[in-house]
DNA sequence: TTGTACGCGTTATCAC
DNA sequence: GTGATAACGCGTACAA
């Protein structure tokens, strides 16, 4: 219950001013070594610990930054945030984490918040947010960076989602396959698969391939809801003969789905999937799927903050390269369509 | 770039005093209907934020919770900081998230970080730490909640972690399962695995079955780890039957393997894992396993904590129940053993 | 190299 | 119900 010392405690104790202590914790290099060992000393003995809120008070920098992500409860923003973290602590910062759960509105509400409360760097993910909001981050001054997507507004580090949607139903049409269809998550508030749709219905158009609305069902975006999916493309009049997974935990859905009404995979139905987890590969057939770096977004995220907040040149969009990784669940169709 | 709005400003605009305007933000109940439209009206004109760190500093609140945990990418954590982020926003509470990738160093200086940032409250997974750190966190008088699992000091809430691995053995035992082997993750700062480990022993002993030490296979707890503890298993002159797996990822990557080496699961081996996934309920086989109550864990330390800091009552030591799942992956063993 | 003195934006304690 | 004012603990020009 003893108070916890204070900066000043300690200077009384070294016999300096309270600025030298000051120093001592953030400049060091400008105190002899003789005085900066005595402050020492009595900051240990005291148990001295900055205060942060004084801290950031008096310097205008909270050290801490906040990444606001649809939901933690993911493989892939948790991924990319773990990455983040890990980054951020090593230059000394600490992450604040929220979550929207793909509501727009909370989105807003989550950014005030954390405006309000004083960061020195915010992550956001995807670039669907109104213009209001837009120019509340503008006006705020405060770094951001977009992850996964990009409004050429914001520094941003992602990948061409549609591209994505492209590599995947590529691969499907070069192995024979015609009739495609896609378990898609909510494209309201998320421009991922939105761009990852467009890429697959652009792909069909290249391909001079139809692609209806009754090939892409919208689904929850876990294994249940790629389970759901599959079920309901399969139980079409002419159902598809590969899927594209809106990401790959809904492939993997899908392969369940299949194997569950007694079709094989990839045999009977391909499924190809988006993201390139590391369970992907573990499972049977091992899903062939589109990667998409998540590790070095989340890392790229926390330097490109990094390097606005000390005003260094940055790239202002950053594409990474996402790639097919070829694996066993796509073969070509065994019937004509 | 012009400067925020400060609550004096607003106070001036109002034609209030500063402690008006302050009320109006903390305490509205306080004020007429008519001075609080007022100085509402200011607030909302000049786009008025409060200061975090002012407030904290003047406050001693800083709103703000940590969560100090293994790793961000693992489902288990993930889930649960996910639901005490969603708590904790409730009640106004921002979650600054860390991770010491299990090394116990790196977990004392979190702490210590932490501490120094000025925290409301700080979860902690497991009570697997040097005393001299527990002094340090009792000493701060920050309110603490251990995940997990308990060490009798601090509030806490987890799992029986023994009881986990004993009621997996069980189940293996009373399908007719003698040899029975583990995949388990490092249990040097790990006193989840380690319990789940002690649990699976004692219930080898109690049904009289030897269980030596090369029947345990120590790996990342990953699904890759968990296949390469199934291959050191199956490798054996006399390989197991049957594998828990100290996690359910583990147990996963047990199925693969052996799915790899030609092997059915469970007709050639049986697997059962520990933690209930959601995505073990859609491999297949199907996986039998322990369920674990996390987001439950994740809410009821968000709860403990926003208790602690409001000097309620609290249940010290939160035991909750787990049960096992029985799914596809366990059958009784095809040859006398 | 070190000390002085003020400011950071709010909350909280008294008065009125 | 509202106002004045002293903290809160530290950073940082500026001076020495």
């Amino acid at each position: 219950m003893k108070p916890r010392a204070r900066l000043i405690d300690v200077a009384r104790d070294a016999g300096v001013s309270p600025a030298t202590v000051s120093r001592a914790v953030s400049q060091p290099e400008l105190l002899s070594a003789q005085t900066l060992a005595r402050v020492k000393a009595s900051a240990r003995k005291l148990e001295y610990l900055p205060d942060g809120a004084a801290r950031a008070l008096a310097s205008g920098r909270a050290m801490t930054i906040a990444a606001l992500v649809p939901t933690l409860d993911s493989a892939i923003f948790a991924r990319a945030l773990q990455a983040m973290q890990s980054t951020l602590s090593a230059a000394g910062y600490q992450l604040i984490v929220s979550a929207h759960e793909y509501n727009r509105l909370a989105e807003g509400n989550g950014i005030r918040m954390l405006l309000a409360r004083g960061i020195d760097g915010l992550m956001l993910v995807g670039a669907d947010r109104s213009a209001e909001i837009s120019a509340t981050l503008r006006e705020s001054n405060v770094p951001v960076v977009l992850t996964w997507g990009a409004d050429g507004m914001f520094p941003s580090v992602g990948v061409d989602n549609k591209l994505a949607g492209l590599l995947a139903v590529r691969h499907l049409v070069s192995m024979g396959h015609q009739r495609i269809g896609m378990v898609c998550g909510d494209i309201a508030f998320n421009d991922r698969q939105r761009g990852r749709l467009e890429g697959v219905a652009a792909a069909m158009t290249e391909a001079g391939l139809p692609f209806p609305d009754w090939l892409v069902s919208h689904q929850a975006m876990t294994v249940g809801g790629g389970r759901r999916g599959c079920a309901a493309l399969l139980e079409l009049k002419e159902p598809p003969t590969a899927v594209v997974g809106g990401i790959d935990l809904m492939a993997i859905g899908c392969i369940e789905e299949a194997k569950s009404r007694g079709l094989r995979t990839p045999e009977d139905l391909s499924v190809i999937g988006i993201d390139g987890l590391e369970m992907s590969a573990h499972i049977s057939p091992a899903l062939t799927t589109v990667r998409v770096p998540t590790t070095q977004i989340g890392e790229m995220a926390a330097t490109i903050l990094l390097a606005e907040i000390h005003k260094k040149p940055i790239d202002q969009q950053v594409i990474l390269p996402i790639n097919l990784i070829v694996r066993a669940s796509v073969a070509r169709p065994n019937e004509a369509s």
